[in-house]
DNA sequence: GCCGTTTTCGGCCCGACTGTTTTCAGTCG
């Protein structure tokens, strides 16, 4: 099978974790998160790397131990020194760590006094009220671990980008194979959810007994669940249960409309289609009381046959769209290609790992027309955020790099950090001096929701506050979002001209698509940014545009779309 | 374990907050 870059940083980080519960050096296990780190940043593929002979200890913080480490998981697909570890400290313990409020050492105390060696075992000693008694462990320690425990175990949805890194190989080895013809991935994955549950992958093809031989040889399959003639299923190593449906092409449409989903819209459609006395299933559309279907072939025949234009996928969540479609009153969704440049991005100056000129030129490589440079400010002490004097030379080493290049604009700018009362952290001189002020929160996040709707409120009311970034600061599988109220926020943002943030990381996707179509609606202007911390993050603009279309986002609703100009024009407050 | 306008070993981000304590360890970002 082969080794995916986040195979590598998974064991690297697993390594990590169980050194930390075991109470190693530190750095040696920042180290290792360090490096898992940078293989996940990589924008090539490591098993590439390796194959090829390149030498890994060029790459940001490998040195010779974790290369050879890393050249021992691709060739063998493990790694020895982590099957020791595990002989020693119980692999489960290290999920432990994802549990918001447990750190190495609450973990250790736990294997160590309680005899936990998983998260069952901690849901039972939290059962029978024994974690509390432990030293250093209270009520509230138990309360908060009670909380979050939930989170750990109902991760089953796999984030998109993760699916995508599976998903696209396979269906890339499936086209290899003549006998098939068309190729698809429906459900959730082609309407670009920030998160998928399983793959189905719809097929046309010459010979169906071909092609279910050759998907379940597949390289990345751990497990063949079924495999017969018309469905097999299989689960991935990844734990991704992946289906394989083998069609007849003149069912290829409508069982795209029925596999795609979701459901909701389909039942929609289904309703629809009874006022044309017609039955949609996933083998067609059938005349009410006929067994021979009208259409199907193609999605946009089935559509058709109920007087519907094509829907695209990404909005196909019964969210009014069967309606605006009725009412030719479709969105004319916003495309990848229409972003001119990216306004949130890091440098090394705080927590990024590449410099002002390293991102720039990567921006100039995706057409960028402007990039904005916007690193963290002091109070992000973690992220080693600029005060006001390392601002100010910031600033100039912006506008000295921008003199050396003349296709593209170099914006200076600030994640300025909103402070627990709302006042930002830095001073209103130096703020406006800058091109462009992103206000986002980065502590404090389980303040009332009176108290951070507040927040919110009262730093929009600072005139020097253009943009609030990742606005509920949730992280997909691991971080709720805060308790605030958006549509308070909203309307204040409106009034005062402030524009709110689609964070494009896939981990964030913040604001999510709901959020961003209550915003539209309201009249709000969105601004899509990766928030990319080195050069191989830029491209993951993509996972910003997909939850964009998912939000029926337009162009024009979008302000990175404009010309540098117009943006100018537009953060004017 | 990585890194180096330091070539060989010392430094590596560190301040705020929480919950537990009663002066501080652990966790977070």
């Amino acid at each position: 099978m082969p080794i995916h870059n986040s195979d590598v940083s998974e064991i690297l980080r697993e390594v990590a974790d169980l050194l930390e519960i075991e109470g190693r050096n530190e750095f040696r296990v920042r180290a290792y998160r360090n490096a898992a780190q940078s293989v996940e940043n990589l924008s090539k593929d490591i098993t590439e790397l390796v194959n090829e002979g390149e030498d890994l200890t060029e790459m940001s913080d490998i040195g010779e131990s974790i290369a050879e480490k890393i050249e021992e998981i691709v060739k063998t697909g493990s790694l020895e020194q982590l099957q020791e570890i595990r002989d020693r400290t119980p692999e489960d313990l290290a999920e432990l760590l994802n549990i918001e409020g447990l750190g190495p050492e609450k973990v250790s105390d736990l294997h160590e006094e309680l005899g936990i060696d998983s998260t069952e075992d901690l849901k039972e000693a939290l059962d029978n009220d024994e974690v509390r008694e432990l030293e250093g462990f209270g009520k509230k320690t138990e309360e908060k671990i009670e909380k979050n425990i939930e989170h750990e175990l109902n991760e089953a949805r796999t984030r998109l980008d993760r699916a995508e890194e599976y998903a696209e190989p396979l269906v890339e080895y499936l086209g290899e194979l003549d006998a098939i013809d068309d190729i698809t991935v429906a459900g959730s994955y082609r309407r670009k959810k920030e998160t998928v549950g399983d793959l189905d992958i719809l097929v046309t093809c010459s010979d169906s007994e071909a092609v279910m031989d050759h998907f379940t040889k597949f390289e990345d399959v751990a497990d063949v669940i079924a495999k017969g003639d018309t469905k097999s299923s299989v689960r991935l190593k990844n734990d991704l249960q992946v289906d394989l449906r083998v069609l007849e092409k003149e069912s290829y449409g409508s069982a795209l409309v029925y596999f795609t989903g979701s459901k909701s819209h389909n039942i929609e459609l289904r309703e629809r289609a009874l006022d044309y006395d017609l039955k949609i299933n996933e083998y067609g559309v059938f005349p009410e009381g006929e067994d021979e279907s009208v259409a199907g072939a193609a999605e946009e025949e089935v559509y058709k046959a109920v007087d519907l234009p094509f829907i695209p996928p990404e909005i196909r969540e019964n969210r009014g769209e069967i309606d605006a479609a009725r009412n030719d009153e479709l969105p004319n969704l916003i495309e990848i290609e229409d972003i001119r440049g990216d306004i949130h991005t890091h440098t090394n100056a705080t927590d990024g790992s590449n410099s002002i000129e390293e991102m720039a030129r990567s921006a100039v490589k995706l057409g960028y027309e402007y990039i904005a440079i916007t690193d963290h400010s002091q109070r992000v002490t973690v992220a080693n955020g600029l005060n006001e004097d390392e601002l100010r030379e910031h600033m100039e080493e912006i506008e000295a790099v921008n003199d050396k290049f003349d296709n593209i604009e170099i914006l200076k700018g600030i994640e300025v950090d909103i402070l627990e009362d709302g006042t930002l952290d830095l001073s209103d001189d130096v703020l406006s001096e800058l091109d462009i002020v992103i206000g986002s929160v980065h502590y404090k996040f389980d303040l009332s929701r009176d108290k951070q709707t507040d927040r919110y409120l009262k730093a929009l009311d600072n005139p020097n506050i253009h943009i609030v970034g990742h606005p509920t600061v949730r992280e997909i599988n691991s971080r709720d979002p805060m308790d605030v109220d958006l549509d308070a926020v909203f309307s204040k943002a409106l009034e005062n001209g402030v524009h709110m943030e689609l964070n494009a990381s896939p981990r964030r996707l913040d604001l999510n698509d709901k959020h961003c179509k209550t915003a539209k609606e309201m009249g709000l202007k969105i601004v899509i940014n990766t928030d990319a911390h080195s050069t191989g993050e830029l491209h993951k603009i993509k996972y910003g545009i997909y939850q964009a279309r998912r939000a029926w986002l337009e162009k024009d609703d979008v302000i990175n779309t404009r010309s540098l100009d117009e943006l100018r024009e537009i953060l004017k407050r």
